[in-house]
DNA sequence: TTTATTTACGAAACCGGTTTCGTAACAACT
DNA sequence: AGTTGTTACGAAACCGGTTTCGTAAATAAA
């Protein structure tokens, strides 16, 4: 690919190759002239370091991998964005790595981290992520890893989450001030951590209300939407129909519109919808819909932070292995009025 | 990071290094009893092989560079699905950068990527994107480039892209044949090829119709959301209010869906709009938005073909210089009754 | 003036695979 | 028996930087 290598550079200037590297890493030992001399001629003749010899001879890749279910959702595209600037400061790249929400993906992915092709690792799990046994792997391997968002508890690395408990919990509470008495909730795996979490601060809210949580109002949704979209409509369809509901993840908001379009249901006269979503157009949706909104940049510069330190082997800081930032309750349309 | 190097698997065994590298690959030197005590070894280690180390030697990365404005686009979301599906089940790996549509930053990645830390590159120019000099300078590299979506025609590389020019022309009809008399046309640079091919699709469906398309209707909208904010309701109140709108870009829908209901304009009664727009959630934005669709996965996995037969060297085949995947018109509420 | 130290550079090992080339052992063919 | 060919493997060069170590020359300290 490349043809200029600090062999022909010292070649053109009668140095030896080990001058040259050092006097491109800026090594005391080397005299300004000669610096400047070998620095012109690298810029004249666009020379670039190749980063797999620098990699291999320093067992640095200064690669972060970012592993996550999908980037079209609105929350890890913002997260990247500020996981990117960060590591970019410090002259790392990032290699996304999408899981698609399947656990043997991720699985595969870790596996081939363990290569030494990143540094670290900055990670989301998928919603099928039953166990985490690949993660303390490519611990063992010295490879850092900080979770992000969606966390396995059972492992010793460094977490960034919201406050998906209270956040849950605020949630359902505005929907009970509103009147509503039979709130579904809609979560993906218990495994996961935010849905456990999320569920449990929806449970906690029924409870603070002396409504018992029914397990008819409580539904776990897949990675497919059409089987989702069949569960939803079901939901909404039974004897005790939820006249609220509190959706966890981004994706679940439109099925939700779309089913009670289907089964002439109004929103918010019939049901009232909030869902944790990061979603710019939340407030032109028909009706503009009520969203926890998580501080998703935020998580992923913090996430990158810690894990800057964690490379740099510095001292994490006193919290750092558990870093909860606050998502914020916006209230729209879609929960107005009262039942 | 790692331990477990040929080195070890050839000590273990009593072999050389060299066996060893060649019973990885398969090579036909090494006999099948051999390979076979390799292959069980290396399994029951966990053995990873360095990918520095091979793309050191091998002048191969493996690695494909995916260059575009953003990630939280539909379009481009659903684009590098299409390009990681069609890319790893070749064995290749992505690597994403982003240029958050500055021209600086995509020179500065480009550059960068004439290292060899990829053997090719997919691309979509940003916005501010004025000349194709740094894609020529990797080309010169011998990096091969194919540009989707958003493309540079003076640049000789393989192209994939839709018809925008149609795309456009059948929109601005759809919106003349309800009756517009007034239509607008947001688009980005006109540097950018997307938007100059749409915008002269916009004036020909308006010449079709014998109008004379009015500078005071066309807008160039920036990557700053507030600038285009304001730009779109000074478009909005002025005397000759347009009473239809062509959204050339994603980005720019939820903008002239805020100004409206700032301005107190009903869409469609006052105003139809139409949006180039792969968002899922379109159908249930207040009012739903008919968009032009493009085919974002086809693209991106054409694209990728493509990529990966130049990286083979075989033969493009007949028209793969330039790949045209048509988008469709979804007709929403957005567009509906006449004017 | 002699010795100690600093400065500025080069030779060579090294990172971990890959590939070329050489060769011992054995089979096959005159 | 002598020649040719094949099989299966090892030694070593190689990719392109980085780093250690050695050293001649210049400078400072004794």
């Amino acid at each position: 690919m490349q043809q200029i290598t600090i062999k022909a550079l010292a070649r053109e200037l009668n140095l030896s190759v080990s001058t040259i590297s050092k006097a491109l890493r800026d090594s005391h030992e080397i005299s300004p002239a000669t610096k400047s001399r070998v620095l012109q001629l690298a810029a004249r003749l666009n020379y670039q370091t190749n980063p797999y010899a620098s990699s291999l001879r320093g067992k640095k890749s200064r690669n972060i991998g970012i592993v996550i279910p999908e980037v079209a959702d609105s929350f890890f595209s913002l997260a990247i964005n500020g996981i990117d600037a960060t590591i970019k400061a410090k002259g790392y790249h990032s290699i996304i790595c999408l899981t698609h929400e399947d656990f043997s993906n991720e699985q595969a992915i870790l596996k081939e981290l363990q290569n030494g092709r990143v540094d670290g690792v900055l990670m989301s799990v998928s919603s099928e992520t039953t166990s985490g046994k690949h993660i303390r792997a490519l611990m063992e391997q010295h490879v850092p890893v900080v979770l992000f968002d969606r966390v396995l508890t059972d492992i010793p690395s460094a977490q960034v989450i919201t406050d998906d408990m209270a956040s849950s919990y605020n949630a359902t509470q505005h929907l009970l001030r509103n009147g509503c008495k039979r709130i579904a909730f809609l979560g993906l795996s218990q495994q996961l951590s935010i849905s456990a979490d999320r569920l449990r601060g929806y449970e906690n809210a029924l409870r603070g209300h002396n409504i018992t949580p029914s397990p008819k109002h409580i539904l776990t949704c897949t990675p497919d939407p059409k089987k989702n979209m069949a569960l939803i409509k079901k939901l909404l369809q039974q004897k005790e129909r939820p006249d609220g509901i509190v959706a966890a993840v981004e994706k679940l908001a439109p099925l939700v519109y779309q089913a009670c379009g289907q089964l002439s249901l109004r929103i918010p006269q019939d049901v009232k919808v909030v869902c944790f979503s990061n979603l710019e157009l939340a407030g032109l949706l028909q009706p503009s819909l009520t969203t926890v909104t998580q501080p998703a940049f935020e998580m992923g510069k913090k996430a990158a932070e810690v894990l800057l330190r964690l490379l740099d082997s510095k001292p994490l800081q006193k919290g750092d292995m558990q870093v909860v930032i606050a998502s914020r309750l916006v209230e729209r349309n879609s929960t107005n009025g009262k039942i």
